[in-house]
DNA sequence: CGGGGTACTTTTTTT
DNA sequence: AAGTACCCCG
């Protein structure tokens, strides 16, 4: 019997063990999950079971990455790299992409958020719909029905313009996306989903290939993902999954918490087993969590079980404007790392909204302290990077009409809306793609000497830059695309500031860089293996990621990790629970879910290890004007005494400091 | 067609 | 406060 399994405590040891037919582990926060996870893999293994055969799934690549090296460890990398590890979307687009089956119907595009938006622009703008929509809530309603397997034509009725908008521009938008030779991020999991259910043959393949599936953070899976994993599991039934209703934080993007509730229903016969010991946190956290997290209605009942001393005093603190809180914040980081408290790799500062990462960036370099934020996805972001990735998608799939059109006068070349709307007419008429047409820019424009020119000149810049960017090369086809785009002269030429200037330009630099990185963990890939990533996970950061850094991130963003100090800042009304929580817009698809925000705080209180810090601010500068906040309601019903209280509106600020001294300065000065 | 100016509104969270 | 969208003029 494993040596490994003596570690485990009885509950760990039931998950583990419990190999065969479905399986649901409750897994409280800090519990040991991923313990739990890859000693099950290797637990599998020991048994017999080849490691081609388990699927993990998991929500973030980061995650399946992470659990990939906990289980290299354990059973070492020929052990571990056989498994499937990987999330439900890059298990799609394998299955899509053949998978080892057949090359064939490989050649497609993933679109993002950002191009999805645009084949909404054409259909709008080519439509003429009286009204301004809100095109990011269609995107919403689009991504519902596809879940939720509803055909464009049995949308249920509803007189609601946005439903109505929907109803229009659904089956259009499916259409250009199969003009397109594109799938969105549904359809990569939608697709294979169908195929599974309709291909006997597939079905028994993968079926096969996988005989047993895990699935972390189980409680953020949508009806799709359900269906998926239902056509997936095969007659043994061997699904094991893991997960939180309590950290089901993703219902606006379709999650259902119903599906951790209502396993044993879909799965009949399920083992259940409830991880409740904590072994994370000190006692002042798990009991502050208990007490947030108690007040939702709807869930497993549960207490999280502390296995650690009390520890210190979970602090709040109370500033008088969001600069005194970021101040506050940054000094409080400085003094806990001077004083050899904790290492900067230990500290992370978690918040509601990104903007509240704005504010603290500056003080912590005035501090001098590293820092680094999560998700911010900052220059994969930015315009000139767009475009670069634009000009790569035009060259990875012709039929991107989308790119094509962002990049076709990026940077102005002559090409302007009326010279594409010519010949976006003649592609039309004579049933050619854009970029086809474009190739053919002297029939298409007939006599306009100066737009053929243009035009041509951008395919041919297409065409050289296609023969540079082969197997291998992907790095070196790109320097050679920003040359010939003279896009470091661009930005030189157009930058308003230098901080602009040198923002743009490292952007670029990062781009290029991380084309760099990718070839190098992935040699011999391909331009569309790097775009399919990208598209999958955004960007890699290259060099600088890592270290002994403090960690900036959103709530939604610290799933799943951990640190010894915490802070959890803007703790007040209008953030936690969001404004828009409570105020939902008219478009608003999924709204007023204030217990999601209230996971949400319970997801951030439980990353802390040994001390959390609460702050929020009495007052805060929002569009220009001064607003009063007032506290969070999530903190209601917490004891105000289990808090140690440092508030800072009772003391003079600096200004006031300031005008004091100067009045005492001019009492003596007078005297 | 491109650049510069003005008016307006805004991200909550992400595969 | 800042970034974007739109409009007008060269």
């Amino acid at each position: 019997m494993s040596r490994w399994l003596s570690k485990l405590n009885p509950e760990q040891k039931q998950a583990v063990k419990t190999t065969s037919g479905p399986l649901l582990v409750l897994a409280g926060a800090g519990s040991g999950k991923t313990r739990v996870i890859t000693h099950r893999v290797a637990f599998l293994m020991e048994q017999g079971v080849r490691g081609e055969e388990i699927l993990g799934l998991t929500f973030t690549n980061k995650a399946a990455e992470e659990m990939r090296a906990r289980l290299r460890k354990m059973v070492g990398p020929a052990s571990a790299n056989p498994v499937t590890l990987s999330t439900f979307h890059s298990l799609g687009l394998m299955m899509l992409r053949g998978g080892g089956t057949s090359g064939k119907e490989s050649r497609f595009a993933i679109f993002d958020t950002g191009d999805q938006l645009g084949v909404l622009r054409e259909l709008v703008t080519r439509l003429n719909l009286g009204r301004n929509f809100d095109l990011s809530s269609i995107l919403t309603r689009i991504s519902a029905m596809k879940n939720s397997f509803i055909a464009p034509g049995d949308e249920p009725a509803s007189d609601d313009p946005y439903d109505e908008a929907t109803a229009l521009l659904y089956p259009r938008y499916i259409e250009q996306l199969s003009a397109y030779a594109a799938y969105d991020f549904d359809d990569l999991v939608c697709e294979p989903c169908r195929r599974l259910e309709q291909d006997a043959a597939w079905r028994e393949h993968w079926q096969q290939r996988f005989r047993y599936v895990l699935v972390d953070e189980y409680q953020d899976t949508n009806d799709a993902q359900l269906r998926f994993l239902k056509a997936l599991v095969g007659k043994e039934r061997n699904i094991c999954v893991v997960g939180d209703d309590d950290q089901s934080i993703y219902g606006w993007r379709g999650a259902q918490v119903r599906n951790i509730l209502q396993f044993e229903k879909d799965f009949p016969g399920a083992t259940k087993v409830y991880l409740m010991r904590n072994y994370r946190s000190v006692g002042s956290v798990l009991e502050l969590a208990n007490t947030v997290i108690s007040e939702n209605p709807d869930r497993h009942p549960k207490q999280l079980l502390p296995t650690r001393e009390l520890g210190r005093r979970v602090r709040l603190m109370v500033a008088p404007d969001g600069e005194a809180e970021a101040q506050w914040v940054a000094r409080e980081i400085q003094g806990a790392v001077s004083s050899g408290r904790h290492r900067q790799g230990d500290i992370a500062v978690l918040y509601r909204s990104n903007i509240l990462a704005r504010g603290l960036e500056g003080d912590l370099r005035e501090q001098g302290i590293a820092y680094r934020v999560l998700g911010g996805q900052a220059f994969y972001e930015s315009r000139e990077v767009k475009d670069l990735l634009g000009y790569l998608r035009l060259l990875a799939n012709p039929a991107d009409e989308i790119s094509l059109r962002r990049v076709i006068n990026s940077p102005s070349r002559g090409i302007g809306p009326k010279t594409v709307q010519r010949l976006a007419q003649w592609a039309e008429d004579h049933q050619r793609s854009l970029f086809q047409t474009a190739q053919a820019a002297e029939e298409a424009l007939d006599d306009d000497g100066r737009a053929i020119r243009a035009v041509d000149g951008f395919t041919s810049l297409i065409e050289q830059t296609r023969r540079g960017l082969g197997k291998g090369q992907l790095a070196e086809g790109l320097r050679g695309l920003v040359q010939r785009l003279g896009l470091i002269e661009e930005i030189e030429r157009t930058s308003t500031s230098s901080k602009a200037l040198d923002r743009r330009l490292g952007g670029v630099a990062a781009f290029i860089a991380s084309v760099e990185a990718f070839e190098r963990r992935n040699p011999g890939a391909t331009l569309r293996d790097f775009l399919s990533r990208i598209a999958l996970s955004g960007a890699d950061e290259g060099e600088g990621d890592k270290g002994d850094v403090v960690t900036l991130c959103t709530l939604h963003g610290a799933k799943g990790l951990e640190w010894p100090l915490v802070f959890l800042i803007g703790l007040e009304e209008g953030f936690l629970p969001h404004d828009r929580t409570m105020n939902p817009q008219e478009n608003d698809l999924y709204s007023g879910d204030i217990a999601e925000e209230r996971r949400l705080l319970y997801v951030g209180i439980t990353r802390a290890r040994d001390e959390l810090v609460l702050s929020r601010a009495t007052e805060r500068l929002t569009r220009g004007r001064l607003q009063p906040r007032t506290p969070s309601r999530f903190f209601d019903t917490v004891d105000e005494t289990s808090f140690e209280l440092d508030d800072l509106t009772a003391v003079p600020d600096e200004g006031q400091m300031a005008d004091m001294m100067a009045n005492l300065r001019a009492m003596l000065g007078g005297g």
